[in-house]
DNA sequence: CATAGTACCGTAAACGTTTACGGTGATTGA
DNA sequence: TCAATCACCGTAAACGTTTACGGTACTATG
């Protein structure tokens, strides 16, 4: 009989076999209770529950996605050796942390998939999709035009993108207010008798560098003002980066009065680098950046926008599991796509005024 | 007849199946042609690597790994939202990148496992463990006792740390020469007169402190100096820390006359907790700490040690497949436990002396 | 020609799950 | 009492691979 063969534990049984040959039920019972269906005794269920803990068990990973075709796995694409992901310091890891209580929630993990600087994006995509790894992504580093949306489009594939790109495939995005800071910033600069304000943009084709140019150059030309081409700078986007802008600034025959910072590192570079000069932010020159939790410690304070990034996570996570049938009636609302607006702080740097 | 089924093409087929009708022949073959075995006809390998390419085939993971019970996939495991992680800058995105460029040659991918900082990092790595998720794991932050290393050593996983620790269960290691740099340090600010010389460590329990320390107090000592308990200075190993140690350094009513920073990103604090203060490192105190790629814009220029991050991330990948017995004869003499001596480059902050 | 050997290929089992389906015994309703 | 309903559970198929095994046709050898 069955029943014999159970209640003898043969020596090589593994995985949800022995759990259920040590309870002497099927190991169909075993799944349904450990997998909260209705139809298992509850008392059958807390007597899973408790052997499962005492004999360690926990479902093989590829079985069950073979089975479900689903992995419970949520990638975040990064590149690796690169300076985009080079936030500067702890950015992206604030922002896992705000993605992982969400998806804790729904026994989902978070892993980074790392694409070497070896491989190309495109491709190091195509494989990672191909081989069914993960059940959705999150993608960073938008660029302008971005092919991967067209890809994960087609295979039908979720996925959300911090940042927007001209690439439109329908897909959720959350993405900072670089339109609001810039307009807010020149408002404010130009309300203090500027007129020569220089911008930062990063040195490639991420799409936020054209976001924030363009709507400095609108909010300039609102004031009868232009934005001189020769007073965009454009940098990697941490501390490095910060400093050579600080260096071109100071060479320049004509410096600006004031300077826009989208990054959030490259205020510590400027300020070195201005420090050198003897230049100092807020006397000689204004400056309105983004707040990090570096740049507490910049004197002068800084003037600068700042961003929840574990909030940010948060939002990321939820636009993406609203897209996701299975999870979708958890976020019935949502925001699929959202700009994030950050609060201007406050410093001395934007101190400086011109005399009207 | 089979083949008859076969040539006709079905339309529901996926996978390898799919493939193999396409070129009529059995799975069997074209599994054997794709993983490169030796009974298979070159002519046939052909046919069926082009139609591969063609038809975009990538082996489906789960079943791949359910069968043959590995998954291709190396972790490297960090937690998010902690300071630890935060190296200040890309740190971890550099070593990837070595470890990156090993793992391509045997088709190996490496992904961050990202422990989330409401969950334990013990039961972590129990759930990533049991869900059979990687082949192998690179774990950092590592603390004097890990209980992390008799779990894994118990399971037989193969891990490799970056970092020693107490607890020593065999695995391989790689590690930062602490007590070179330490001793090397120390040696060149007694000769330049100092006697009142600080050091700094890591606020929280991972083992370099204490390796750091105690050779720092040992070099001291041989010298006939002794190491001034009121001179550790504990900060995180950011930015943010450097600067609190410049304060309370500032702070002590008898100032020490050099500082030794353990940490790579805490002299950009220190540079700016002491330059508030009008301090100036090399004119009015000795600093010497270890270089990273922000560092080039401290002013005036470091001394320090210089790490190839790249070159760590290599020998880490290779220390690991040293002990995975799939890999392991690709690396017959890998040092399998080694620390990593770094070069002082010698700058300008450790150019103040003192008088004999 | 008979035999052995070789090169290549097809078949089918196995990996550990989940889940549709059917079955059993108990309960309910008339 | 009989039928219908219900709660619960066991059985077995399926997911996409890899690989041991056996088979076939061809070649070499005597």
């Amino acid at each position: 009989m069955g029943r014999e063969k159970r209640t003898v534990e043969a020596a090589g049984m593994t995985g949800i076999r022995r759990l259920a040959q040590h309870l002497d039920i099927s190991i169909g019972t075993v799944s349904r209770a450990l997998n909260g269906r209705p139809d298992v005794n509850e008392e059958t269920r807390k007597r899973v529950l408790e052997a499962a803990a005492e004999l360690g068990y926990v479902p093989n990973q590829s079985g069950r996605s073979l089975r479900q075709g689903t992995t419970n796995i949520i990638g975040f694409m990064m590149q690796t050796g690169t300076e985009i992901t080079g936030q500067g310091d702890t950015f992206f890891m604030s922002v896992f942390d705000g993605v992982q209580t969400v998806f804790a929630r729904h026994h989902l993990d978070l892993v980074a998939l790392l694409c070497s600087s070896e491989e190309d994006p495109d491709d190091y995509l195509r494989r990672v999709v191909a081989r069914g790894f993960a059940d959705g992504l999150i993608l960073s580093a938008t660029q302008r035009h971005d092919p991967r949306f067209e890809f994960l489009a087609k295979r039908k594939i979720p996925f959300v993108t911090l940042g927007r790109s001209l690439t439109d495939v329908g897909q959720p995005w959350l993405d900072l207010d670089f339109e609001g800071m810039a307009q807010i910033s020149i408002d404010r600069l130009v309300a203090k008798g500027h007129r020569r304000i220089a911008v930062t943009r990063p040195h490639d084709d991420v799409n936020l560098g054209y976001i924030f140019i363009d709507q400095s150059r609108k909010a300039l030309e609102a004031h009868g003002l232009t934005l001189d081409p020769d007073l965009i700078f454009s940098s990697t986007p941490n501390e490095a980066g910060g400093y050579q802008i600080a260096r071109q600034l100071l060479a320049k025959k004509e410096r600006p009065t004031a300077i826009l910072l989208v990054n959030e590192t490259i205020a510590l570079g400027l300020y070195r680098g201005l420090n050198e000069a003897g230049v100092k932010p807020g006397r000689d020159i204004a400056v309105i950046g983004r707040q990090s939790p570096q740049s507490h410690f910049l004197s002068p304070s800084l003037t600068g926008f700042k961003l929840s990034r574990r909030d940010l996570g948060i939002a990321l996570a939820e636009a993406l599991l609203a897209t996701m049938p299975a999870f979708s009636h958890f976020y019935p609302d949502a925001n699929r796509r959202k700009v994030w607006t950050e609060d201007l702080v406050e410093g001395e740097s934007d101190a400086f005024t011109l005399p009207a």
